[in-house]
RNA sequence: GCCGGUGUAGCUCAGUGGUAGAGCAGGGGACUCAUAAGCCCUUGGUCGGUGGUUCGAAUCCGCCCACCGGCACCA
């Protein structure tokens, strides 16, 4: 993928169902998706960013049944949880689409059907199954031989009706091209061949909409015949163009999606048959460009086991999130879970994560920095003198910094791996504070040693330099209102430690000598002080010790 | 059933032929700028089992066991 500065990135998340509140395995799609889409603000793409909710399911219109409520009010109510925890995990992203509140979404995908239907890929066949409502799918006789779903358990219905369906199995050799030229790529590999053994095996068209009936009402209807809708996942894919005004040919479409070379879904294994298979093979037939990159992430087990309200062991991402702050959250999401692989979570273990690494190794290091800037500075970052090779030794740590971070997130997407190299910055500069021994330093100062003082100067302007390096890495912003994300939007690449080229000494960006600009997310400049940054990082931060089973101590609502 | 993956210290994992590694947790120490944090040292493993190839295998091959994915409309 390229990422040369100034390049263009669109990046989506897959847009769940709405029939109950997001869980941990929501929120893990969402920061994951956007640290991927931080990234590339940071180095300078201009970034799009989309999340939505799939509201046409049926599996919709059966929870409002249970719930004695409209369609409408279980969708609503359940699409704001999700915006929400948008807002609760600092998600930044630039767009959340409505599949069936909005009109751009039903015009957009009205209008993709036409041209399936223009390129001749959309034809009726009569079709007979025996059907779960439940589960929204047809069962065989093999999977289903006493008739009841091996799902739920539920007597399945003999449903007979004439469908549409879509000409999936034209484009078997093209999808198969596609996927063996790196046109679109699919992350992790082991995914990539299950798609491609999938492939291999022959593709059979399949069926695109419903009867109005069997849907009961919901959904939207397929041009031309009021009597189906479509067919769900032929909307939701849809999504990911509607957004982009697909449907009047607005700006934002030829912007993030033709004329774009980066168009990248992340998604849950579960479905990348849909995002690999069905929908390039919707857009090859519209004759609009593919998505070039779909990252499938894994699923996360709750103590060993598979969620699921049966077990009784869901974890609802709200209030995760109330209780450990989005910090904690966020933090172990992209540090202690590999990207594309199924992890298991528990409050331990994310305590234990939070605690050893962003109280202990980054919070005492702010604090205790923090501290002996005041203590021996009065909060003013001093001019460095000649590095010895103890400085030299912190100042490689921190040059080599950004060439790891690109070439893992670029590549690879993969935050473990920036995460433990922004680490190992934190790691060494604890142990510069104890070579430097600064409060030795101090003392002889104190005794009249301009040597010491000197020495001093550089160790404390190493120590800022070194965690203004780091300061984007704390995923919270101040909130001081409503506005947080637009302002912290801004964070671009002119603010940030990728774009300046990551190093200490002579030639970083510094403004030694001077009182702190007083406004860091509004400031554009580049002379902020120093000591201003670890200021406003240990603000945000705040980061205080969880006790086993305690309270969190999130940035929520400070600063 | 078929195909693929995984099984390494209490926990999470790295390590694809040459006498077992990291982080966390546990134990000890020196220091004090700091959130009993940080720093230094350190206890833990017959590398799922078994049989082979090899001078030598966690690392290659066979078999077995356990768990996990994929096998058409399922976050």
């Amino acid at each position: 993928m390229t990422t040369t500065f100034g390049h263009r990135f669109y990046i989506t998340t897959s847009i769940p169902y709405v029939n109950a509140a997001p869980h941990i395995g929501h929120a893990l799609e969402y920061v994951q998706t956007d640290a991927f889409a931080r990234y590339h603000r940071l180095i300078g793409a201009d970034t799009r960013f989309l999340a939505g909710t799939d509201e046409n399911s049926l599996t919709n219109v059966l929870a409002a049944e249970r719930e004695g409520v409209p369609v409408a009010d279980l969708v609503d109510r359940n699409a704001r949880a999700f915006l929400r925890l948008t807002e609760y995990l600092h998600i930044f992203n630039d767009d959340f689409i409505r599949t069936a509140a909005e009109p751009r979404h039903i015009e957009g995908a009205r209008k993709l059907w036409a041209a399936c239907d223009r390129a001749g890929d959309i034809y009726t066949r009569y079709y007979s199954g025996l059907y779960c409502v439940r589960c929204e799918q047809f069962y065989t006789e093999e999977e289903a031989p006493d008739g009841l779903c091996p799902e739920h358990h539920i007597p399945l219905e003999l449903v007979e009706e004439e469908n549409y369906f879509f000409r999936l199995s034209r484009y078997q050799d093209d999808l198969a091209r596609a996927i063996d030229s790196g046109a679109l790529r699919i992350i992790p590999e082991t995914r990539r061949n299950e798609v491609r053994a999938f492939i291999a095996r022959g593709l059979e068209d399949f069926s695109v909409s419903r009867s109005r009936t069997r849907a009961r009402g919901w959904g939207i209807a397929v041009p031309g015949d009021p009597h189906q809708v479509m067919y769900v996942w032929f909307d939701a894919l849809a999504n990911y163009i509607t957004a982009l005004g697909y449907a009047h040919d607005d700006e934002l479409y030829p912007r993030y999606w033709v004329e774009n070379p980066n168009r990248v879904h992340v998604i849950g294994k579960g479905i990348l048959r849909f995002h690999a298979v069905y929908w390039p093979a919707m857009l090859m037939s519209a004759g609009e460009p593919l998505p070039t990159t779909i990252v499938v992430h894994g699923y996360l087990t709750i103590g060993g086991e598979k969620m699921s309200k049966s077990l009784g062991n869901v974890v609802d991402a709200a209030d995760l999130t109330a209780r450990y702050g989005a910090d904690a959250v966020r933090y172990w999401m992209l540090r202690q879970v590999p990207p594309t692989q199924d992890a298991d979570y528990t409050d331990g273990k994310l305590e234990r994560r939070y605690n050893a690494d962003l109280a202990n190794d980054l919070g005492n290091l702010l604090n205790r920095t923090v501290s002996m800037f005041r203590r021996y500075r009065a909060g003013v970052v001093p001019i460095p003198g000649q590095s010895d090779a103890t400085d030299q030794d912190l100042e490689a740590v921190a040059a080599g910094l950004a060439g790891t971070i690109e070439e893992a997130m670029s590549r690879d997407d993969d935050p473990q791996v920036t995460l433990a190299a922004i680490w190992d910055l934190v790691v060494r500069a604890n142990r510069y504070v104890e070579e430097t021994v600064p409060w030795s330093l101090a003392k002889a100062e104190r005794g009249g040693d301009a040597t010491a003082a000197e020495r001093l100067d550089t160790a404390l302007y190493h120590l800022a330099e070194a965690l203004r390096l780091i300061a984007p890495v704390p995923p919270a912003l101040p909130a001081r209102d409503g506005g947080a994300h637009r302002r912290a939007d801004r964070l671009r690449a002119g603010d940030t430690f990728l774009a300046r080229g990551a190093h200490l000494g002579p030639a970083s960006t510094r403004n030694p000598g001077q009182r702190a600009a007083p406004d860091f997310p509004e400031d554009r400049g580049m002379t902020r002080d120093a000591s201003y940054v670890i200021r406003h990082a240990y603000c945000v931060l705040r980061i205080s010790p969880l006790s086993p089973g305690g309270r969190g101590a999130g940035c929520e609502g400070s600063a």
